[in-house]
DNA sequence: ACAATGATTCAATAAATGTTGTATTATCGA
DNA sequence: TCGATAATACAACATTTATTGAATCATTGT
């Protein structure tokens, strides 16, 4: 993951809306969810969750498959890694990773 | 770290400037940098960077100090520590965290 | 006290983002 | 083929965010 990349995936995800979308996906799991669900789950208009959706998928977030007449969208979890890592290796860069040992996640920093 | 706190700091990072702010001031570590050296190293204008500055610091990501007619500006680690925790919870809650294990990050889930 | 320096604030403008209503595309079932 | 449903695309508008130049505030050194 690069520095556009990361830019575009927190750019994504730093909207309540969205935010709550991806963890609705991720929650969802494998299966994934269609927009219609989505939409009665956070009731969003489904223009705007349409408009939501293509931002998260812009940056890689989710994916998009085909079913018949429903889009099924599932989150990308191996790109939240990546933004993850790459959050991460920044954020140890200067070695004080251990500041709060409570709330700290990477373990190997 | 809430979902509001969570946004916000994504939202201070979702910019390419402000992410090379933050992570010039995870760099420089404990000392911290002043506005004029990260003016000069990022080429940014003065007044610029500190509407960015203000940003981050709004965000819990970077704290002042003031030191004469010079402020200090840090990265606060622990609030971005708070952040990638933050994700990875909610990246984990599918169990599907091991997708790509060459990027996985969180080892405990 | 005064000039110089470091940094911010303010107003104005430009640019990007979010929302809503309407229209369009595609699929399904009778 | 026709009506109904799922979803997106488009246009218009409102809102938010970013940038610039000029002005202000505080601190230092003489």
């Amino acid at each position: 993951m690069n520095e556009t990349q990361a830019v575009s995936a927190l750019s994504a995800l730093a909207h309540a809306q969205r935010l709550r979308v991806f963890r609705a996906l991720v929650v969802a799991g494998p299966e994934g969810l269609t927009p219609s669900i989505l939409a009665d789950q956070l009731d969003v208009a489904r223009n705007t969750l349409s408009f939501h959706l293509k931002e998260l998928a812009h940056a890689g977030l989710v994916t998009i498959e085909q079913q018949g007449r429903n889009l099924i969208y599932r989150a990308e979890y191996s790109r939240m890694n990546g933004l993850i890592g790459y959050l991460t290796e920044h954020c140890c860069q200067g070695g004080v990773c251990e500041v709060s040992p409570s709330s700290a996640i990477c373990t190997t920093c």
